[in-house]
DNA sequence: CTGAAAGCGCTTACAG
DNA sequence: CTGAAAGCGCTTACAG
């Protein structure tokens, strides 16, 4: 394709690119513009089907009106839901979103920080891995607009917007010791990361202020093996010397997951076994006692995320630490 | 953050910023830069954190590295899956992606190929929405590398990656018969594309080969009200002069509509009706009856769509229109 | 009201 | 082996 450029408007009409540029941005009123060149001139671009090139423009402004958007997995229900959120509100304000999934890993997580950095993005929203605290904290020194979600870390005083994690857990399993249920175990990602340590402490708080301490068992599944260490775990919850009768999820993996061994192993949820699940998902409609779960608002998330990091790109310099309250479903699978 | 420029290197040296682009390209050897200068560039550019800016290089060289990705809506799974394989083989390449949903509609799918245009991507992997194919030409036309993945438009002589739907169809609506059902409907889109005209065309041809014609009964629901409207003909299947004993379902979104009509009309599957989805979906597995499904060689679809891209737009004119074969994924649904 | 010119940060043909 | 310089397509302060 044969690229018109500016001047060769500016060539056809004959004028400088100058006024081109002017018209084309919509400022013939403040540079007063005469008003039969902004005709000629308008009429040229059409002819011509003129489009600026924004690669151009963002060299010369150092702004490319794009948002790198860092996900731990974009196929991931969770994290493609809320990429279709930041993609709308972004585009309300002109922006265009590139995205990566790091895999919960911090090797990619750095090359794609460094590869979206280098297509010099205006700012990045990150669902941030564990261990990445320094490049985030690499981002935050180098003053370019960041905002994380889903997760934070506490010592670093970024922007986050999460969902009050503590909350939601312990309103989860309240939720379960409220139906009757004592032996309440919880399944989790062995992370260091905010939003898993603070789902765990909402789960180990609901037990010990119903003076159920004693029977607090946590199980930790690898994120590389989730399924082959929750059957390993569901078997010994089931058959241990100190059964469960329930289980709260920490997150909809690790649900999908449990859904799947609990159908291998027969058990009759919520019979055999109570559950409370995390984020929704289709799959937990069908499962034949439709699950229970802690629901994240994910559309508000997704649109706090994005004017707050406008609002950073714009200048602001105001720190918002937002937190979210969850939404508790309550099915037949809690009873 | 202060950007550190070729130039800054160049100054800090004492060379030319012709010598500090050919090292940090790597061309030294080529270009035969003294050992010792090379020596002091790379050091300097590493204490300095000189980071390349890919936006003014892909100025210079025309080319930037990027790919567009527009699908229907990055929320459904397929797409998501789709858009993970992308970007994971896009990377391999070097190849960062931009994506956007047109939500199936023409407006959007404009918008978005115009934004992608104006930030130069070099080239695009497009699922076109229906009554797109004018703006498909346009990129045609204008040589501008590009890829139809899931859907193509048989006037145009774009390079596509797609599922053989006739055969897919075909095999599935055969299974059921296989499994003795005779009074067979199917529920689809009432899209003029070529994906769904050729699920409904292997449907027809399965049910003439086998001499069901008479009992050919397609319902068509509208994107936008995709649960109300099988919601509707279910009960026309259900309810009508002539009942259906099964029903083969032409997408991912059909189906899952028409599983939660199912079992708000309490009706049992299979032995009221067999069913047959397609593209997978963990929610399948969790139906009360597992769900029969024509899967897509998601994987194998998305790298060969990269791949042919990166083909093109490194120069080649070759075309490729690429059918994959379907697996057919057999449970309990339709017996 | 309009134009000449600098400059964003690179790459690369050219000259020496 | 190395440097001066042009140019990618814009925007914008400046001058008139």
């Amino acid at each position: 394709m044969k690229r018109v450029s500016l001047k060769d408007i500016a060539t056809t009409v004959g004028v400088s690119t100058a006024l081109v540029s002017y018209v084309m941005n919509g400022q013939e009123k403040e540079k007063r513009v005469g008003a039969e060149v902004v005709e000629r001139i308008k009429k040229t671009a059409k002819e011509l089907n003129y489009k600026p090139n924004q690669i151009a423009r963002s060299l010369r402004k150092g702004s490319t009106k794009t948002i790198g958007l860092i996900v731990a997995d974009i196929s991931n229900p969770f994290f493609a839901n809320l990429a279709r959120v930041i993609e709308d509100e972004a585009s309300k304000f002109g922006y265009t979103v590139i995205f990566g999934s790091s895999d919960e890993g911090v090797k990619k997580s750095s090359i794609l920080i460094e590869t979206l950095i280098d297509r010099q993005v205006d700012g990045f929203i990150i669902i941030p891995a564990e261990n990445t605290e320094e490049q985030i904290k690499m981002l935050y020194e180098n003053k370019i607009p960041l905002i994380l979600v889903d997760r934070f870390f506490p010592n670093i005083e970024t922007n986050y917007v999460v969902l009050d994690n503590f909350e939601a857990s312990f309103d989860a399993v309240n939720q379960l010791i409220v139906k009757g249920h004592t032996n309440i175990g919880m399944i989790a990602y062995p992370s260091t990361l905010i939003h898993m340590q603070e789902r765990i402490r909402g789960y180990e708080e609901a037990m010990k202020i119903s003076n159920l301490s004693e029977n607090i068992r946590i199980a930790q599944v690898r994120y590389g093996s989730v399924q082959d260490d929750v059957d390993k775990f569901l078997h010994q919850f089931l058959n241990g010397r100190k059964k469960v009768d329930a289980l709260f999820l920490a997150t909809n993996a690790i649900t999908i997951a449990t859904l799947y061994g609990l159908i291998k192993f027969n058990v009759k949820v919520p019979d055999d076994l109570a559950l409370i699940g995390f984020d929704g998902n289709e799959a937990f409609d069908f499962f034949y006692s439709p699950l229970s779960f802690v629901e994240q608002p994910i559309n508000e998330m997704g649109q706090e995320a994005v004017r707050l990091l406008i609002d950073q790109i714009n200048g602001s310099t105001k720190i918002s630490h937002v937190k979210m309250r969850h939404d508790l479903i309550i099915r037949n699978s809690c009873d």
